[in-house]
RNA sequence: GGGCGCGUAGCUCAGCGGGAGAGCAUCACGUUGACAUCGUGAGGGUCACAGGUUCGAUCCCUGUCGCGCCCACCA
């Protein structure tokens, strides 16, 4: 016998145990060798990382979809696994180290912090794998992979060596987004843009030759004007054409700059001329391009000022300066200082030598880097870069085409215009944790990608003697001894973006560059599912190295759930600290409930915001099915041997039989379109609102009624689709079913396996029409007469006869078929007939009958008489509406046919409703 | 500046061309032999606003207001 409440914490450790055991999510299991694939693979969560509310939504929806192919049948692979996360690991472990006290990682040296970061990934890398286990993540745990493997590994330099011999990856000296704090280069993505109350400065820049004349440059970044080398005005500006062509002398500096005129140059902006600063701004470096202006650098890795840039360009462009730029000292003075202190020096200098014409308060966007949270510098340094938009070209074809289809559909907008857009990627990073570039330098300035350092040696003697940089006899000493030659190749030491690794997921975890069995059987993937904020960090490159390595798309589907949000309506991220804990949630309520209130939560299109009422009532709704068994088994609901759901008798069974079926269609047509609310509420319907509230209940005479065949009946059918519920709930509540599943295997013919393994419920074609409309007549009944009885206030003990007036034969039959349920839950004493309305009774119309209740004594007739009045003007109003229709010629004679049909029909019931209800006025009032 | 989305019952959210729904909350009643983590019943919405299309609009179109997100060169 079950206990009275279902307890998750001690439930859901055993359960996982037995998953385990039975080794129940492995793919390629014996029985399912020729089953069809299904697979997903995970978005691999960070591995420094704990579960937050978006991976349990995310990965409750892919094991809502893995659950469910599993038992249709199929052999399903649900790859897990982590990632490095370059950047935020190796804070992780800095900070730890700082927290210590211990040496900082420059301090310990590479190969030592290094070891230092798998150490910490050894110990605290699993804790976002335990965390999803506990969600019950049916993930083929024995297939776990991290983007760090060896095997990993192996797809990562061999990609990148093939796309640098295919010319898909080069390196390039230009403007890169530079995280001074961080000291690396980033990508686009991990730019995050700021809204920041800044000042808009408008500088006075002297025209050479022209005393007190001046050219007035507006500039949110002032300090960056020790690196200017031109004044760009529009074309066809009016105001500055005479200027064009001359050259301003640069204060502080005495750098002698042009006068340019540049389409660039908006004069609605800010005084019209701008200060073209190529080494540090995006456009200023186009502009710079254009024109062939000098870029001078003014700032070190940590956004210092450093003026040997301008040292060395005073000592390369003598002709170029008015006087020594630290004539008057005013470099050595800002040499050193941090970006924004020179900023308030620079604008203080300009101010005393009266050229600042004025400050005005300017709001703009500033970017900032996404994990450092430090204002990013257009830095200009030679990193290495991807051909994204080559490689973008299939990745838009597919989805153009239709072989990779976004859920919803309105995402391939923004992946397409991305796609459109799209700049090279820079994939190097100043970092140390990650998969270091696979590329060496020689001393002669030749730079050799190859999988591995003998193989680049081999290609730098082979090159060099070729050049004749090396003699045979150097090139010999150079094999035998392993100092020279260590000391004569140097590796890149920059390591690659953490995506770059990602996008190579699906395929690096079934074994690629080698062709396996699981490459062969799961890629493409079936779905990916994720959310829509790593779209261009993940998905798009997945499809750009899916399609030209594999070469196939790498998923059919992708599914794009919402975001979970805080309460404010804010991204949840870890830098921000506003996660919510999914895990006290489960501790509270159990893995089962929030699973479920994440899938019901999943409408297409919308972003959630959890509400905990909802999860409680979910495991509200898990409570109701345990008790639901446990009253099973107190009567005896054994499965049978050999049940078949179409051989059933009893109208009951069959109608319940039929619901189920019901309730199982809708289910798969709503997983088949990604629907995951639509799907939970079908079975959350069928289970609590059909099950429990109609089918118990109306057995219940019969379970507690002498035994028999219609006994007996009723009994193995509730087992049964209790089992069917067990198998549509199990994706959605795997622990509380799995557990059901065994307990009610305890009695009857013995369980085959696990519920994970179990088929899916095939009830096609058993639909009960004929059921429905009996039980349809019953369930009508009750709740009429319960509403009556509250609305009249017939006390809640009371029972009251019932009398069915001028029943046909089929209500007659019925009416003593279900005697004993209607009399029960309607808490009625009797059901008679007759042939007119008994005096002194309520009336209520029941699928086109009319049924009483006599109640003279019990309740205020009075009151009968104001309720038949209010139903009265209802059906009145309902009437007229029709008729508004009906006698509109647009409408009868364009809407179709079979609405103004429904229309009618609905008038003619109206009608004869309100003619019973004025018959029992009219006879009220004459008692009354 | 460009793009996407949202504004439906007190709250959290479904629905989306033919009579407004769920959960929670509220109110009333209930110790009916599974379940009070329950049962029964009830109240509660000009479906943001204004136009338009349509026989018919919460649903489609346009605009307005409010909110959110993504992208974009820090004059």
């Amino acid at each position: 016998m079950l206990e009275k409440v279902f307890d998750p914490a001690a439930v859901e450790t055993r359960i996982s145990a037995a998953w385990e055991e039975a080794q129940a999510f492995r793919c390629g299991r014996p029985e399912r060798k020729d089953a069809p694939g299904f697979s997903i693979v995970i978005p691999p969560p960070n591995v420094t990382g704990s579960l937050h509310m978006g991976h349990a939504l995310n990965n409750t929806l892919q094991d809502v979809l893995a659950r469910y192919e599993r038992m249709r049948g199929k052999d399903v692979l649900w790859q897990p696994g982590t990632d490095h996360a370059g950047i935020a690991t190796q804070m992780v472990v800095e900070r730890q180290l700082a927290q210590r006290q211990e040496p900082g990682r420059r301090e310990m040296g590479r190969a030592a912090f290094i070891e230092r970061v798998w150490a910490w990934k050894e110990e605290s890398g699993g804790t976002i794998v335990n965390q999803l286990k506990r969600l019950g993540a049916s993930c083929d745990w024995s297939r776990e992979r991290f983007t760090m493997d060896e095997g990993l590994s192996r797809a990562v330099l061999k990609v990148f060596v093939e796309l640098h011999r295919a010319g898909l990856i080069y390196k390039d000296k230009r403007l890169v987004n530079w995280d001074p704090k961080l000291v690396t280069a980033i990508s686009d993505l991990e730019v995050q843009p700021v809204e920041t109350k800044g000042n808009l400065w408008h500088l006075r820049y002297p025209v050479e030759g022209e005393d007190g004349r001046f050219i007035v440059v507006a500039t949110t970044r002032p300090e960056t004007m020790l690196g200017d080398t031109a004044v760009a005005v529009h074309p066809e500006d009016e105001r500055y054409a005479d200027l064009v062509g001359k050259f301003v002398i640069l204060p502080l500096v005495g750098r002698r700059i042009p006068i340019v005129a540049d389409e660039y140059s908006d004069p609605e902006k800010g005084s019209g001329a701008v200060k073209i600063t190529p080494a540090h701004d995006f456009n200023d470096f186009e502009v710079g391009r254009r024109h062939h202006l000098p870029m001078i650098n003014i700032l070190d890795a940590e956004a210092r000022i450093d003026v040997s840039g301008i040292q060395d360009d005073f000592a390369a462009r003598r002709e170029a300066y008015v006087d020594d730029p630290d004539f008057g000292g005013v470099l050595t003075l800002l040499n050193g200082t941090d970006r924004f202190v020179a900023r308030k020096q620079i604008v203080e200098l300009l101010t005393n030598l009266e050229l600042l014409e004025k400050v005005e308060p300017h709001p703009h966007v500033v970017p900032h880097g996404d994990r450092s949270g430090v204002v990013i510098e257009p830095w200009l340094t030679d990193q290495w870069y991807v051909d994204a938009k080559t490689l973008a070209q299939p990745a838009l074809a597919a989805v153009r085409e239709g072989r990779t289809g976004f859920v919803p559909k309105n995402w391939e907008k923004t992946y397409f215009e991305w796609l459109e857009n799209i700049q090279p990627w820079c994939v190097s990073r100043q970092l140390w944790w990650g998969h270091q570039i696979p590329a060496w330098y020689d001393p002669f300035g030749n730079v050799f990608v190859e999988l591995d350092e003998d193989r680049a040696f081999e290609a730098a003697l082979a090159k060099n003697v070729a050049a004749e940089n090396l003699t045979g006899e150097e090139a010999q000493a150079l094999i035998d001894d392993a100092e020279k030659r260590a000391a004569f190749l140097t590796r890149d030491e920059d390591v690659l973006d953490t995506w770059f690794s990602s996008a190579l997921w699906p395929f690096s975890t079934m074994g690629w560059p080698d062709e396996t069995p699981e490459l062969a059987k799961f890629y493409p993937t079936s779905v990916l599912v994720t959310g829509f904020d790593i779209i261009f960090f993940w998905v798009a490159r997945m499809m750009m190295m899916g399609l030209h390595f594999m070469p196939d798309v790498p998923f059919k589907d992708i599914y794009i759930h919402a975001l979970v949000r805080d309460e404010k309506g804010a991204k949840m991220s870890k830098s921000k600290g506003n996660v919510i804990d999914p895990l006290d949630l489960i501790d509270q309520y159990g893995a089962d409930a929030l699973r479920f209130t994440l899938a019901a939560m999943a409408a297409q299109g919308r972003d959630i915001k959890l509400a905990t009422s909802r999860v409680e009532g979910y495991r509200n709704f898990a409570t109701k099915l345990w008790n639901a068994v446990r009253f099973a088994q107190m009567n005896g609901c054994e499965r049978v041997e050999g049940f078949d759901p179409a051989k059933v008798d009893g109208t009951l069974n069959r109608w319940i039989i039929g619901e189920a079926a019901r309730a199982t269609a809708e289910l798969e047509a709503a997983l088949a379109a990604y629907r995951f609310n639509d799907a939970a509420g079908a079975v959350y319907r069928f289970i609590w609102n059909v099950f429990c509230d109609w089918h118990l209940e109306l057995a219940k005479p019969v379970l507690a009624g002498p035994d028999g065949a219609g006994k007996s009946e009723t009994r193995a059918t509730t087992a049964f689709v209790l089992d069917v519920a067990l198998k549509l709930l199990h994706p959605f509540m795997p622990f509380l079913t799995e557990e059901l599943w065994a307990r009610t295997g305890e009695q009857g013919p013995a369980r085959e396996g696990l519920l994970a393994l179990a088929p899916w419920p095939d009830l096609s074609g058993l639909e009960a029409p004929d059921a429905e409309a009996e039980v349809g007549w019953a369930v009508d009944l009750i709740t009429e007469v319960r509403s009556v009885r509250a609305e009249m206030n017939v006390p809640a003990g009371a029972q009251v006869p019932l009398v069915l007036v001028e029943a046909s034969a089929a209500t007659q039959m019925r009416a003593k078929v279900w005697d004993d349920a209607i009399r029960r839950l309607a808490r009625l004493s009797d059901i008679t007939f007759a042939d007119a309305m008994p005096g002194e009774s309520v009336q209520m119309v029941v699928r086109g009958e009319v049924a009483a209740l006599p109640l003279a004594g019990i309740v205020d007739l009075a009151e009968e008489l104001t309720r038949l009045r209010k139903e009265d003007g209802k059906l009145d109003q309902e009437v007229a509406r029709i008729d508004g229709k009906l006698s509109n010629a647009s409408f009868v004679a364009r809407a179709p046919e079979e609405v103004v049909e429904a229309e009618r029909e609905k008038r003619e019931e109206y009608l004869a409703r309100k003619a019973k209800v004025l018959s029992a006025i009219a006879q009220l009032s004459r008692t009354a």
